[in-house]
Formats: C-alpha cells, sequence, structure tokens
RNA sequence: GCCGACGUAGCUCAGGGGUAGAGCGUUUCCUUGGUAAGGAAGAGGUCGUGGGUUCAAUUCCCAUCGUUGGCUCCA
C-alpha cells in the first residue's frame, strides 16, 4: 500500500498509508487523543474521523471535544439523535431540517401528534437509550437517483425537497445510525455513544423553509456539551439570564407595566421609567442642539392622504392601525414621523444657506405589530423615537451621515455598549418596483455614496443585499444585550425617493430648484427598546444619572428623621433624586431593601453623623466606604450625575 | 398572523369537582437599632373573561382575551 506524507499542526511531518483515517491517526499518536477525538479536519475541511485521507502533503488536524469546532459536530450529530428517536417513536412522522446553531440545535419535523412538555420528555428518554446503545455513525456516499429514490420511498418528502436543490456537482451524502438515515453533509461524531450530556429545551413552531405560506412544522430545541460541567453551566446561563430579563427586572424596579385594559404592547411608563425617559431625552436634546439640530412637534393623528403620498400606506397598511373616519375623512395615528418634517421641511421655503436642515423630535407612533411578535418593551405597538431627518445637498451627504454614524459612537461610549455591529442594507434587483423604488440608478448611487461615506470614517460595517428600507439604503445598527438578544437598536437610512414625492426642494445658488436627500436617523431607537436594551446590558444596576433613585438616606432611628429630613432637602436642591427609609426597621433591613432596589447610593444617619454634619457612605457593589462630610459629598454626586459617568 | 405552553393575593408560586393556600410585600402595634431580613396581629382573591357539562366548576370541556417559547415580519 502506497504511503502518503502528511503535515499536522505543529508542522510534524507524518506518514501514514494512503486511505487511513484522522482516527487511525489520532490512535498511532495515543488512545487518549482517539477518545477525545471528534472528527477531523484535512486542508481546513472538516471530515468525519472515519473518513480516509487520501490527499499528499495535507495538512490534518484532529478535532477534540476541546475545540469549537467538535461542539458543532456533537451539536448537530445530536440532532440526528433526536430525528432517530422521532422516527423510532412516531414512525409516521416526516423530518425536515436539524441544523446546529451557537450552542443548541433544532430540528423540525411534521407530525400529527403536538409536541408539548410531556412529548419532549418521551423523545429525551428514547435519545439517552439511543446513546447508550453507542451506535456506529456511518457515512454513505448516493448519487443523485439513488438518493431521491431512498428517501421518496420512505415518505421523506421534505428531503426529496431538499435533494432535488441539491447543486448538480455535489456529492450527495447521508448518514445512518442503525435503521435510522438522514440526508446530510456531515462530519459527525463517529457513534452515538458520544453524546453524552444533552437536554432538550423546547417545543416550537416553525414554517417549512421559514416561509410564512409553508406548512408549519414542529421545531425542537436541544443542547448538548461534552461534559456534565458544560451543559449545567450552560443551563446556569439561562437562568441568569432571566434574571437579567428586562420583563422581570422592569417590574421588579417598576420601571413600566402592561394592563389588560390598555391593550398589548401599549406600555404603561412607571414613575422611575419615565425618571430613565427623561434623562435620555435630556441626553439627547443636550446632544442634537450641539450638533445643529432644531426642535419640531407634530401631531399624533393624521389624514390617509399624506400616508399615500409618502408610500407608507402602500408599503405597510397592514402593520398599521386601521383608520378612523373623522367627518368623512380617513385618519391615522401615525406610524412614523418622517412625511410630518417633510412638511415642516417645505412650510417654509428653504435656500441652500438654510441646508442641512435638521428636524428632532421625540416622536410618538403607533404600530400594528401583529399579535404574536410583540415582545416585552422591545417589540411594542406604542413607542416614541429619537428621530430626526436631515435634509441637505449631495455635496453635503457624506458629511452628514458620517456626523450621524458618530454620534452613534458618542452614545455606545456614554452607555458602554462596546459589542456592535453596523450592517449596510442594500437593495436587490429583482424587488426594484416591488419592495423598492423604482429607481435604479439612484440606489447605486447613493448606495456608492454611504460606502464612501463609511469607508472614510474608518466605521466598520457589513453589507446586506435585500434589507433596505423601500426609499433607500441604510445602516441598521445591531446590538446584544447582555443576555445574549439580538436585535437592531438604532437605523440611519437615505431616503433619495419621498422628498421628491413631497415636492420638497430649497433654491440652489443660481436659484434653481434642487430636491435635497434625506437622512432618517434614530440613534437611541425608540424609548421602549433602548430601554429594554438599558435595562439587561445594566442589569438593572443603572449608572447614577440614568438610575430612577439616586440615593437613600437610612437614618438609625428615628430620632435622627430630622436630620434626614435636612439632608434630603439639601440634596433635593441640587436634583438629586433622592428618599429616606423612615420605616421602623433594624440597619440590616434597609440595606438589604435598598440594595435589592439596586439603589447606587446609600447614607447612614445617626447620632455620630447628626454631631459632625457627615453621613456614612455605602455603594452599591462597592460596600462601607466610612465616613463622608455632607459638604465635600454632596458636589461630588453632582458630578458624577452631570457627567454621566459609568461608575 | 401561525404552532406550542401558561393565566390562582401587589410579587413569586403551590393546590385541586363541595368554606382558597404559602413565602415575600402591604397595614397597625411593639421594638429605636451602626452596614444584606427584629417581633406580633390584621387586611387582601368572582382562581383572566364568557359559555357549556354537573346537584355543585377556580378545578372538566369549548370559546375568547392576555402573557410567553419559537416561526414569519419590522418604515
Amino acid at each position: 500500500m502506497k504511503e502518503i506524507q502528511i503535515k499536522l499542526p505543529d508542522n510534524t511531518i507524518k506518514h501514514v498509508e494512503q486511505g487511513s483515517t484522522g482516527g487511525d491517526l489520532a490512535r498511532s499518536i495515543g488512545e487518549g487523543l482517539f477518545r477525545a477525538s471528534i472528527a477531523a479536519k484535512v486542508d481546513g475541511n472538516l471530515v468525519d474521523l472515519e473518513s480516509p485521507i487520501d490527499i499528499e502533503n495535507a495538512n490534518v488536524e484532529l478535532i477534540t471535544n476541546k475545540s469549537p469546532e467538535a461542539h458543532e459536530v456533537l451539536l448537530h450529530s445530536s440532532a440526528h439523535l433526536l430525528a432517530q428517536a422521532i422516527k423510532e417513536l412516531y414512525p409516521h412522522a416526516k423530518i425536515a431540517i436539524g441544523p446546529a446553531l451557537a450552542d443548541r440545535y433544532y430540528y423540525d419535523i411534521d407530525v400529527d401528534i403536538s409536541i408539548n412538555d410531556k412529548e419532549l420528555e418521551k423523545i429525551e428518554g428514547k435519545m439517552k437509550e439511543l446513546a447508550k446503545q453507542n451506535i456506529q455513525v456511518e457515512r454513505v456516499e448516493l448519487s443523485r437517483n439513488e438518493a431521491l429514490e431512498k428517501f421518496k420511498k420512505m415518505g421523506e418528502d421534505y428531503k426529496v425537497e431538499i435533494i432535488s436543490d441539491i447543486a448538480v456537482e455535489e456529492t450527495i451524502s447521508a448518514y445512518t445510525q442503525g435503521d435510522f438515515i438522514d440526508l446530510c453533509r456531515g462530519p459527525h461524531v463517529p457513534s452515538t455513544g458520544k453524546i453524552k450530556y444533552f437536554k432538550l429545551l423546547s417545543s416550537a413552531g416553525a414554517y417549512w423553509r421559514g416561509d410564512e405560506s409553508n406548512k408549519m412544522l414542529q421545531r425542537i430545541y436541544g443542547t448538548a456539551w461534552f461534559t456534565k460541567e458544560d451543559l449545567n453551566q450552560f443551563l446556569i446561563n439561562l437562568e441568569e439570564a432571566k434574571k437579567r430579563d428586562h420583563r422581570k427586572l422592569g417590574k421588579e424596579l417598576e420601571i413600566y407595566a402592561f394592563d389588560d385594559e390598555v391593550g398589548p404592547g401599549l406600555p404603561l411608563w412607571l414613575p422611575n421609567g419615565t425618571v430613565i425617559i427623561e434623562e435620555l431625552e435630556n441626553l439627547a436634546k443636550e446632544t442634537e442642539l450641539k450638533a445643529g439640530y432644531s426642535r419640531v412637534r407634530t401631531p399624533h393623528l393624521t389624514k390617509g392622504d399624506l400616508y399615500e403620498k409618502s408610500g407608507h400606506l402602500d408599503h405597510y397598511e397592514d402593520s398599521m392601525y386601521p383608520s378612523m373616519d373623522v367627518d368623512g375623512t380617513s385618519y391615522y395615528v401615525k406610524p412614523m414621523n418622517c412625511p410630518h418634517h417633510h412638511k415642516i421641511f417645505a412650510a417654509v421655503p428653504k435656500s441652500y444657506r438654510d441646508m442641512p436642515v435638521r428636524l428632532a423630535e421625540y416622536g410618538t407612533c403607533y404600530r400594528y405589530e401583529k399579535s404574536g411578535q410583540l415582545f416585552g418593551l422591545m417589540r411594542v405597538r406604542s413607542m416614541q423615537m429619537n428621530d430626526a431627518h436631515i435634509y441637505c445637498t449631495e455635496d453635503q451627504f457624506k458629511d452628514e451621515f458620517l456626523k450621524v454614524c458618530n454620534m452613534y459612537l458618542y452614545y455606545f461610549d456614554i452607555f458602554g455598549i462596546e459589542k456592535y455591529q453596523m450592517r449596510l442594507s442594500l437593495h436587490d434587483k429583482e424587488n426594484l418596483g416591488k419592495k423598492y423604488v423604482d429607481h435604479p440608478e439612484l440606489w447605486i448611487k447613493t448606495e456608492q455614496l454611504v460606502r464612501e461615506a463609511l469607508v472614510e470614517g474608518n466605521i466598520p460595517f457589513e453589507e446586506i443585499p435585500g434589507e433596505a428600507a423601500f426609499y433607500g439604503p441604510k445602516i441598521d445598527v445591531q446590538v446584544w444585550s447582555a443576555i445574549g438578544r439580538e436585535f437592531t437598536l438604532a437605523t440611519n437610512q437615505v431616503d433619495f425617493a419621498v422628498p421628491k414625492r413631497f415636492d420638497l426642494v430649497y433654491n440652489d445658488e443660481n436659484n434653481k430648484e434642487q430636491t435635497p436627500l434625506c437622512i432618517h436617523r434614530a440613534p437611541l431607537g425608540t424609548h421602549e427598546r433602548f430601554i429594554g436594551f438599558l435595562i439587561e446590558h445594566f442589569g438593572g444596576d443603572f449608572p447614577l444619572w440614568l438610575a430612577p433613585r439616586q440615593v437613600i438616606i437610612l437614618p438609625i432611628s428615628d430620632k435622627y428623621l430630622g436630620y434626614a429630613e435636612n439632608l434630603k432637602s439639601s440634596m433635593l436642591e441640587n436634583n438629586i433624586r433622592v428618599s429616606i427609609d423612615a420605616r421602623s426597621e433594624k440597619m440590616g433591613a434597609k440595606i438589604r431593601d435598598a440594595e435589592l432596589n439596586k439603589i447606587p447610593i446609600m447614607l447612614i444617619a445617626g447620632e455620630k453623623e447628626q454631631n459632625d454634619n457627615s453621613v456614612s457612605l455605602r455603594r452599591r457593589h462597592e460596600g462601607d466606604l466610612g465616613a463622608r462630610r455632607v459638604d465635600d459629598l454632596i458636589p461630588e454626586i453632582i458630578e458624577e450625575i452631570k457627567t454621566r459617568r459609568r461608575s
């Protein structure tokens, strides 16, 4: 048999028989390595441990259970195990797809019984049984026809559909374990015994191929790990995430509430939440004022004609609240502020000397989001947007666009948002005239302008075709909350279409009328989503300037209530949000409650403090900081608030 | 909107065809204290809503509303 030469990651050269496998290689190095090996990587391609290696001078790497790639293989194999269990329990079930995700996997199945928690338990039990049997997982390669015939015969219609979509030049492979076979590219763990620590997490509905018009399948989510500790850690993290969930904290910290009689997706802002809102608005107003924005205000209610003109009725009527008839004219609650701002632009004639015009408003909008997509504060039906529209000349565009992007970065720094991604959403040609306004050359031109602006501004971004707004390309800013939830926080859109529809013009240097470009921007998104995000981002521990309750005075006993009142007034005079815990409780209890309420500063006042006009300072997360003179402490607190320190 | 789960006191949750339960919170009283829970007593619920089955429904069935895990969508 011919020998070939392969290279290991540490650059050592090894001679092996042609056709020997990653498994053979592992065994030749050591039994322990073999046991830990899950798959192999040959010239960068992940393959099964038992795949023969035929390439001379190949770079071969063994993927052990320590590597993230191995985890993906494990998850994928677990999905197969899940499918196998399902086929054993419900032989008539049809299986669709079952990929690995970041730390979990799912399998979509078509079965006439509904998968509830009880069924999940049953399925998990079956999986354990199959794992214990340590069934060999083997790869088979099939011709297109063989594959089609095989899966057709089994009644696996979804697989047949997938096979038909596989490119002709591609090899079709499947994996078997016992009687079970699944179409799959692989690689997989060598046997089911490798899948030891796993758990099914939930079931959900999912449309076949993610298309609403297709049949809804049942999706089962699960997770799997190489060690018991990893599995437990994963489950603990899930629990921890629940504790940081803005819906839980929002209730506990009395930030917002929903009420059945008010309506779904219509949040009520409690006093604590309103404090946060107003602090955010102050920040935005301050920032926008410095950046040359003018503030405007617009009504919540508007005639349908306006939205016909803007094109919004055309594109979004389904997600607008239905019209109401007022004296025979149809009115809508406004789903966005742009048309009004356009009208404000048009209300006073503009010259090139006025440009750019930047109109800002924390505008209230209402959108009829489908009931199933409401989600705490993150997805609501009434919202206030950190909105503004910038009308500029083409020459000013890049600069204005960049200034907006930099404003994002300025805010991110204040809030300590480190993980974010700018996504440049572009049009796609097929949807011109449908999803998108039909001005091909304008699309290309503005997209290029935006791209250049970003590159010149040194702002990293990703391009995503087919995600633009109907009137122009946009930048979506994705953020991840502390519990891993991803969403679009802010958006920055170019509009080359609607200003024309509104006949917006300015007179240029030659006294000729020109149509301005419009930038829609909302760096802080909506109050609802942004505060939902901030709650999770800070875990309810807001920096002092945002904390609804900044300071609490804890008198040792009611003998010192008078002193506490004096303290309180001198703080109130300085706009510090302060309260007194006047209950006849012991210090331990008062501190505990203040901690649970996540109040950043606790001031303990007893006899000593009363005598020398001081307080004993305790800060959340820092504990007892000892005695402080009131005259020194108050200016420090004011400074911390004023500079919006993150603590 | 679709598929699944859930809805009992202000909160977290237990219960179950026949006066409705706990812990925390709240109120009152006692206690007057030094860095994460002092003590006692009391108040508080048409068991989400509407129908049906039953001698009897908070419990079983149906519908509806709301929340929720996902899917789809997001100007």
